[in-house]
DNA sequence: GCCAACGTTGGC
DNA sequence: GCCAACGTTGGC
């Protein structure tokens, strides 16, 4: 069963052409618990994710990647050096995790927040009716909307 | 840079 | 366990 999912970046952060340039990446630094619990029990190797540009001067969906390892512990909450470093969790009961996800591709043409607020048939999506959650669900109905208007066609 | 919406914290 | 205060997010 095919799944899917949002993922929001900050490209000034960690763009989708970072990612490119990668090929692979920990998908590190979430740290809100409803995500979290996602990327616990939900998200799963093999799951197609949108990648979503937030933060930034056009908000929009800019390419696909691939959930390439299921959640494990999140390294860079115990980095000191780290902005995502968490003195509060423990190495023996780590708080927050991650997951690694594989560059898939660009959008041939990337839909941006605008056109997907005015989409009538994108209004229950989650970036629109919960757009602060880091990791968001999409169903399948959804998916073949936002591939079908990324120009994408990825093999399942 | 503003600010509304939302999430987290901590005193009680 | 309530809720006020505070911090963060993210579109605009």
């Amino acid at each position: 069963m095919a799944q899917y999912w949002l993922f929001k970046t900050e490209p000034d952060e960690y763009s989708i052409d970072d990612l490119k340039q990668e090929g692979q990446c920990a998908w590190e630094g979430i740290r809100n618990y409803q995500a979290r619990n996602r990327l616990r029990d939900e998200v799963s190797e093999g799951a197609l994710v949108f990648i979503h540009h937030s933060s930034c001067k056009t908000p929009a969906i800019v390419g696909l990647a691939r959930v390439i390892r299921n959640a494990y512990p999140d390294a860079s909450q115990f980095d000191t050096d780290s902005p995502y470093f968490d003195a509060k969790s423990e190495q023996e009961n780590p708080r927050w995790l991650a997951v690694d996800i594989a560059y898939a591709e660009h959008a041939k043409t990337a839909l941006t927040l605008k056109e997907i607020k005015n989409s009538k048939a994108l209004s229950s999506l989650e970036l629109v009716t919960h757009p602060r959650l880091s990791i968001q669900k999409v169903d399948r109905k959804h998916a073949e909307i936002l591939l079908k208007s990324i120009g994408v066609h990825p093999v399942t």
